[in-house]
DNA sequence: CGCATTGGAGAGTGCCGATATCCAATATTG
DNA sequence: CAATATTGGATATCGGCACTCTCCAATGCG
């Protein structure tokens, strides 16, 4: 398939394919004649799969390269992929950040530390440096009750992670750190308008 | 106190600072004279909410100030004001777009629908196409232990709004609805590499 | 044979958050 | 009071990003 076919049946511009090439995203076509490149079915899948990273996962471009690179390369423990995977979507904690309040949490709560990941802990001094400056009082308890809840979800998602290949594993744990995370945003939303409505809301049942 | 002062004490450039009060971010000071403005205490306050809605939120300078709107105006029920806060912050789903999935989900789980906001059922529906065009199978059952999940964590957090004034419930649900989110993905990726390296680990007690 | 298409590379576009430049009016200092 | 520095305010410019356009010689295709 030539790349207006291409285009056309994934529905992504030529001029924009053109670019994912050039970007790496896209492996190149099989050079036919200088003037003429053969698609195949792979490309159509990658187009989808890269257009879920940028649409949908809300990566950048380089976020979304740096992913597809995890699930081109081999890997020897489905141990260490997590951690690489998840350090290639987070810009790197700014080096020289506190990280005592997360590490202290993350020990309370029993969760082995991470060695050379301070991304993840980063994200977290981070969040929390937010609610700080807005001024938000996160009420007592709450905070524990987040990642009792993470911690539930973390390990029903880790304990479905295919064992047969590493690759299928790589694949299940890459994709899943990067697309569940709008869908778990867009979940709490409409729990909040469920939870709220039922507290305040004019037509609940009782109380 | 003057712009200059302002800049120092909150850390943020005074050409920055002029930026916002361009974008109806930060109230203008009190003018004193033709070249002199005079600023209090609360510009300090907005300016660091303002760089957490920023920074920590992820939100754009036009979400920001929607969001500030939200604090701002005087609000009769709680219940209306999560969904216009959510909606200021989501981008509003393209209209068109099929939500018949998302609403199957929402209805089965028995979350009330709402009638208005179409964002956040067109976001869950955008974060399942995302998954469906990676080629992402989520397992049978764990969308709706997302969901369990997400209902408990939301009933905890609306628990927790307080009623004594209006304003301080809405202030809760505004922040509580943008700042949280970074929170609870940071939790989740810590808490992955936990479950993970519990299962897949060398140094796991056992199994 | 001749027109349309292709791969490839570079330049250009539009948006966004943030800076920089200018200016006359004022504050400050000597 | 004069000289210098600072301010508020408007406008212009910047840098990054995701594209999108333009151009070209080589080629396919009718």
């Amino acid at each position: 398939m030539r790349i207006s076919q291409l285009s056309e049946k994934s529905g992504v511009p030529v001029a924009t394919i053109k670019y994912y090439l050039r970007e790496g995203l896209l492996h190149d076509g099989v050079l036919t004649s200088a003037t003429q490149a053969h698609y195949g079915e792979e490309h159509v899948e990658r187009l989808r799969l890269v257009r879920a990273l940028l649409d949908s996962g809300g990566l950048s471009v380089a976020g979304a390269r740096a992913v597809i690179e995890q699930l081109e390369t081999p890997h020897r423990h489905v141990a260490e992929v997590l951690g690489i995977a998840q350090s290639s979507v987070t810009p790197d904690a700014a080096s020289g950040i506190e990280l005592d309040r997360a590490a202290g949490l993350v020990a309370r709560w029993g969760w082995g530390s991470d060695p050379g990941d301070t991304a993840s802990l980063g994200a977290l001094e981070h969040a929390l440096a937010g609610l700080d400056a807005a001024g938000f009082d996160l009420p007592e308890g709450v905070l524990d009750q987040y990642a009792a809840h993470m911690a539930a979800i973390a390990a029903e998602e880790v304990a479905e992670i295919p064992t047969e290949s590493v690759d299928a594993a790589v694949r299940y744990v890459v994709l899943g750190t990067v697309l569940v995370e709008p869908l778990l945003l867009a979940l709490r939303r409409l729990a909040q308008q469920d939870a709220s409505g039922r507290r305040f809301d004019y037509r609940g049942p009782d109380c």
